[in-house]
DNA sequence: TCTACGTATTGCATTTTGCAAGTTAATTAG
DNA sequence: CTAATTAACTTGCAAAATGCAATACGTAGA
């Protein structure tokens, strides 16, 4: 697993923040949760950009030891688990849009997507409050 | 220098961002440029978490590959350069501030520096537009 | 020219990542 | 009851990124 223990600490809050989700996973993960409404582990492996079954093994591990996601077993399902954020997780809902309103700013490429661009643009603060309800939004 | 160009493309926004600044070191970088007031190489290596200079160097040149910083010699000391931000940079304003916010609600640790998020806390949009202009804050 | 300073570059060991294949446990089909 | 299937991992190994120390390059001042 991802060791982060001896990083380095600095109090500083910036650091903090990019020792917990500073990685190029990490925050793909908690978007598959928070915007593509995805939970279990295959659900994740879908996701575009490929993650490789070890490395997302080793986030969920590490995202559940930090507390920003809480595993438990699927009632309907029992040989699959569900991922769901705790509030330490929602609450990097305002960091999530932020990042999608600086890159629909800054994304001049024909691919880019405007559909969660325009969201953000047209409701921050209702986006935000969607995304931290853990209402799905794609 | 570190090489993006093939990192599986995706339209997503938060896929963009994070291919932009999603590692260790370049939002560290911007925090040292927007927060610290550091505009040197030397002035860089100076920050608390201890980057390497190779790495520095690869992540500067990143940086104003993507737009983000602009080098200019320092007429008042022409051995040196100057990195500052562009607009594009300045926008990364709210990101770094949401960070700040969200650390600032979840790092429980004795060492956890409590300025900024003070700031951010009693005057998010001012701290913002502080930042976005170019004003030392620390 | 000699020396210092600021900015890199290089070599190499360590760590992390990516990929393919294999494993285990729960469920379903026959 | 057994075999196949599904979901969630685990392992091994090559490739890439990182960390660290040493070295080099381009001003500039003495």
């Amino acid at each position: 697993m991802k060791q982060k223990m001896d990083k380095r600490p600095s109090g500083c809050p910036i650091a903090f923040g990019l020792d917990t989700f500073g990685d190029r996973w990490t925050l793909l993960i908690i978007r598959e949760i928070m915007l593509g409404g995805k939970r279990t582990y295959s659900e994740f492996l879908e996701a575009e950009e490929g993650i490789a079954t070890n490395i997302l093994v080793d986030r969920l591990k590490q995202l559940e030891a930090d507390g920003i996601v809480e595993k438990t077993r699927d009632p309907e399902n029992r040989r699959s688990f569900l991922y769901h954020l705790t509030k330490k997780g929602r609450d990097l809902a305002p960091i999530l849009v932020e990042i999608i309103l600086w890159s629909g700013a800054h994304d001049d490429r024909p691919v880019a997507s405007r559909v969660m661009v325009e969201k953000a643009l047209k409701d921050r603060a209702g986006f935000v409050a969607t995304l931290r309800a853990g209402k799905t939004v794609r």
